[in-house]
RNA sequence: UCCCGGGUAGCUCAGCCGGCAGAGCAGGUGGCUGUUAACCACCCUGUCGGGGGUUCGAAUCCCUCCCCGGGAGCCA
């Protein structure tokens, strides 16, 4: 069939020349001698303008032109006399794959509420907001590839699938090819090495363990895919299915962890400025919670940065009242990471070092034995969208760690045999992918980040 | 999981100290030769989230369940 996008021929096209366009119908004006329709067809933010005079034979055809019909549409691209756009086709023939009826098609002519568009997530990609926010999805991602490949970094596939229970980032979803009519909710009694793979598996909560040895064999190594959590969480910013990217690169310190995760973020930025401004322009219009001068600033600032025990030290300084304390040894709350990103650094934060006791045992232990080599980044709006630390390389101190924090040995052997044989420190990070598509985009909901959200109750689709 | 706020026409919402269920938009019909979420006129639209209770009478008061949103915790 041959068609032409519209983003190039908005781009790239010619006046005079002849086309034929594949689209939505957005809206339909006419009278009667003339109709404009506003045809969309996903490549781009812009609509194209088609032309029909009352003349032409495609004018009958308009009753079936309703909002949300397909057609296809041929004719010759003008350059427009009226304001509002460049170009429009003065189309000579219309044909109607599938119409919409207009008095049961849930998109109207007229904003809907998120939370509406939410309960038809098989059409809300046909709408202004939604095409915005996954174009950006879509640009940050090959971004993503782009940052990586262009250091040097190798593309490793972790698996979704895995047996390791001890990795420490919450619930997991158990996968089983055992009959769940003969499972107990709570899997007490079960056999599991009666199971497909003879022990008891998961749904991946994280690479990084798997990425670790791929970096202590290839160097620097990424890891971008989908990620699960079984927790009963229901909040704006998580989701039980989600895509996460991960880093990790040996010979490296904290200091490279956070020089790299600074850089990412503002590569990601300039791509999303060079492709998407069109999309973020038409956000930061209905939205106001995002702006290209924005964006622009985000990818020249640099980050500022502070250790936890600094943050506790601002933190205990500040007038504001807060609902959890501020003590050293207590972990940060989302009020406590809201005032350092919104009220003292206005912007993204990258806070380090913080007690051991709070965080992962992988983490590689400071000198002054109470602090950890950890980093977290925390942005305005969301909080934290990426955490990252420099992992423990000694053998006899990450044995320790364990054994304080009772994460049995039995399973990460091969986790402890790194460290017995060409152990080297390395470092890396996640970053939640959803999140940061939020933080560009200014979506407050991270459900409207990603076609179809996995939420606790929430599978349709 | 906890704390708040909601659920009334296809959508957004008013009505809530009990007394005939409303508006705007959408949709339909007609009009209009350059529109930009077109405009003008007329018309249509209901399981008031489900169940139970109080009452002569419940959208309105009470109980309960379900769903949605905001915040918190867990985290990315």
């Amino acid at each position: 069939m041959e068609r032409m996008q519209i983003k190039s021929l908005l781009s790239y096209g010619n006046s005079g020349q002849e086309v034929s366009v594949c689209g939505w119908v957005r809206t339909r004006r006419e009278s009667k001698g003339i109709a404009f329709i506003a045809l969309n067809d996903g490549s781009t933010q812009d609509t194209l303008q088609l032309v029909i005079a009352g003349t032409s034979p495609a004018f009958r055809k308009l009753t079936l032109c309703n909002t949300g019909a397909a057609i296809k549409a041929t004719g010759v691209l003008k350059d427009s006399p009226a304001q509002g756009q460049k170009f429009e086709v003065e189309v000579s023939g219309i044909e109607v794959f599938g119409d919409a009826d207009p008095a049961s098609y849930p998109l109207q002519k007229k904003g809907h509420t998120l939370e509406f568009l939410r309960e038809i997530g098989h059409l809300r990609p046909r709408t202004n907001t939604f095409g915005a926010v996954f174009r950006v999805r879509n640009i940050l991602a090959h971004a993503v590839h782009e940052f990586f490949q262009g250091k040097g970094f190798i593309w490793v596939h972790t698996p979704i699938i895995t047996s390791s229970d001890c990795e420490g980032a919450g619930d997991m979803f158990t996968v089983t090819a055992l009959d769940p009519e003969k499972l107990s909710k709570d899997c007490r009694g079960v056999d599991f090495s009666q199971d497909f793979f003879g022990r008891r598996a998961f749904l991946t909560v994280s690479g990084q363990l798997e990425a670790e040895f791929l970096a202590m064999s290839m160097g620097d190594v990424y890891t971008f895919g989908p990620t699960f959590r079984a927790e009963n969480s229901n909040t704006s910013r998580h989701l039980s299915e989600f895509w996460m990217i991960e880093p990790e690169m040996a010979f490296a310190d904290l200091k490279d962890d956070m020089q790299l995760a600074e850089e990412f973020v503002r590569f990601l930025c300039v791509r999303v400025l060079e492709k998407g401004e069109g999309e973020i322009a038409f956000l930061d219009k209905f939205y106001k919670n995002t702006s290209i001068a924005g964006l622009k600033e985000l990818s020249e600032k640099p980050f500022l940065h502070i250790s936890y025990s600094d943050a506790i030290r601002e933190l205990d300084k500040a007038t504001e009242k807060f609902e959890f304390p501020v003590k050293w040894g207590l972990d940060l709350q989302s009020e406590h990471e809201r005032y350092l990103t919104d009220k003292v650094f206005r912007g993204p934060v990258i806070v380090t070092d913080y007690p051991e006791k709070i965080k992962a045992f992988y983490m590689r232990l400071n000198d002054d034995g109470k602090t950890v080599a950890a980093m977290d980044v925390l942005v305005p709006g969301i909080g934290e969208i990426m955490g990252g630390s420099q992992r423990e390389e000694r053998l006899e101190v990450l044995m320790e760690r364990m054994q304080q924090m009772q994460v049995p040995r039995e399973g990460l052997e091969w986790y402890l045999d790194l460290r017995r044989y060409g152990s080297a420190p390395h470092a890396g990070f996640g970053l939640g992918f959803e999140r940061l598509v939020q933080y560009i985009t200014g979506m407050h909901n991270i459900r409207d980040v990603i076609p179809c959200p996995r939420a606790p109750q929430t599978i349709k689709f």
